[in-house]
DNA sequence: AGAGCTTATGCATATTTATGCAACTTTTTG
DNA sequence: CAAAAAGTTGCATAAATATGCATAAGCTCT
């Protein structure tokens, strides 16, 4: 599906450096997505992610202010990664959406959450278990990343 | 003289939309700068200048997010502390300034960290896991505080 | 001024990225 | 349910960008 490796590539570019879309590509495929560079090309920019010079080369990254039609839709768009560790769970999101994704997941009343705390571009949100965080993050997946039902 | 090109560069893609190379060259060519496209490439590679995707094509910007390296050096004096308790690490910044320390975080991308929330004065920094937490511990001190290049 | 060194540039080309087109899939409409 | 429309993708290739190498332009020191 587009817009589950369109999310993958968003965790890609931000966790680690890329450098190419043949770069991409391999990881993708590590992932389990096997598409051609002509996808990515248009993935990349329909994502707006821009590249940019760095010491060893390029690298690709989001682009935070420019492209308004990013941020525009829907709290997907601003999601790059959802983890966790043992006792709870961060929502990585472009620079200054966090608050706008920790409102939205507190109007969900997920009684599995009891609470959320936002900076600038991370959203902590803390389980009523560290049992519940797998379940949770379901929910996060289900209700943030794929769209609203 | 390759200063004053560059300089003029800069003026040139922050004024009008230039899309490619070989349009930054005609435009250059106008100004009594005539060089090749090879040049202009490492030019934009020198001035750090960034590709983005828009509605029509493809534009050049200068980069916004230049900024975290030129902070890091800075960010040294701004750290008073760095504990951690069982799951997180906190840092303890001069006032203002943990917004600050956590972009220079980020921007480290190191893999341990799954996120940054920052206070005024307190910066959270979540680890992949709570084993993680002593070795993040060392990794923030060797780059934040003795100030690796 | 000239030898020796560093930097800048063009040329030719390799590498990378974008895109027209056709095949295929999914969604919408009648 | 069929037909049409819209969307997605791969393939082949065009377009754009990066780079190795050789040359030229500065610079420094004696």
């Amino acid at each position: 599906m587009k817009s589950q490796r369109q999310f993958t590539i968003k965790e890609l570019i931000s966790a680690k450096a890329i450098g190419s879309q043949d770069e991409l590509r391999l990881e993708l495929k590590k992932k389990g997505f096997k598409v051609t560079q002509a996808t990515l090309s248009r993935d990349l920019q329909e994502l707006g992610v821009a590249r940019l010079p760095s010491d060893d080369g390029f690298r690709y990254a989001l682009q935070p202010g420019t492209s308004a039609s990013i941020l525009r839709p829907a709290v997907t768009t601003e999601i790059i990664t959802i983890t966790a560790n043992e006792s709870m769970i961060v929502v990585r999101t472009l620079p200054g959406c966090a608050n706008v994704v920790g409102e939205v997941v507190d109007t969900l009343r997920n009684p599995d959450i009891i609470g959320t705390v936002a900076g600038d571009n991370t959203l902590l949100i803390i389980p009523s278990s560290v049992k519940k965080t797998k379940k949770v993050i379901e929910f996060l997946k289900d209700n943030l990343v794929k769209g609203k039902p």
